[in-house]
DNA sequence: AATATTGGTCTATTGTAATAGACTATATCT
DNA sequence: AGATATAGTCTATTACAATAGACCAATATT
């Protein structure tokens, strides 16, 4: 399995952790048992199947993300174009924009950059 | 949960519906196994399982599609975009475009989309 | 009439992600 | 010294999607 694939519960724990980092675990246990209702052992046991895939680190008690936010989301945002448009970004701007209409502000930032991915 | 919600293996299945319908269920079955491997009743207990939600329907012998392809994946692409990108396409883009490059002519029918979504 | 095929249902079983309880060791505070 | 907080492990348990076995009724076939 890719080391960027994260399944629900660890991709809400990573978020937390790329918002705060580098941030201390008992501290991290209690935003999770605010944000998400869970339990200090569940934080534990997420932390430490993380690390052992080297997702993050936990040294001296401190958490640190060893992934990019960015990298996961482009592997998902790849993933799913794969699975559901055989990859083809067109056809997903197809569906996503179905009876969707842009801002001006938008549309300018999204044409530069297909630009820019263009040269 | 949303009716355009489809689980992996729901979606396997609906891909080979969307392909072939109307398709006969016993029909359906061989190419479950086939391409699948699914076992019958494994094929069966999917089909009652849609039925239920209205995902499809299972008439006389025929299994068609009550949802279109292009609603679920645009469902998807939303559901993405609203839990890893907080809504937004451009930062969607951003990512997905990193380290990417476009040839001129997907450039050019994503230009088109943009400017009719704008409009 | 016997038998094979079609078209299914209903109730398990399996796999695995998600969650947590019980326990431990160490440091800190009173 | 005893109590409390910190930092964690290890081993279940739970939840639920995925899968399938056993069984049945109605046709179609020999």
């Amino acid at each position: 399995m890719s080391k960027l694939k994260l399944f629900d519960a660890e991709y809400k724990l990573m978020d937390i952790i790329w918002e705060h980092e580098p941030i201390n675990s008992t501290e991290l246990t209690k935003i999770c048992r605010q944000k998400l209702g869970w339990k200090k052992s569940t934080t534990y046991t997420m932390i430490r199947k993380l690390a052992e895939r080297d997702i993050l680190r936990n040294e001296n008690a401190t958490v640190t993300a060893m992934v990019k936010r960015e990298d996961v989301q482009k592997y998902e945002s790849e993933a799913l174009l794969e699975d559901k448009f055989n990859g083809s970004l067109p056809a997903f701007l197809a569906a996503f924009l179905q009876d969707k209409k842009l801002s001006k502000k938008e549309a300018e930032e999204i044409q530069k950059m297909i630009e820019e991915a263009t040269k």
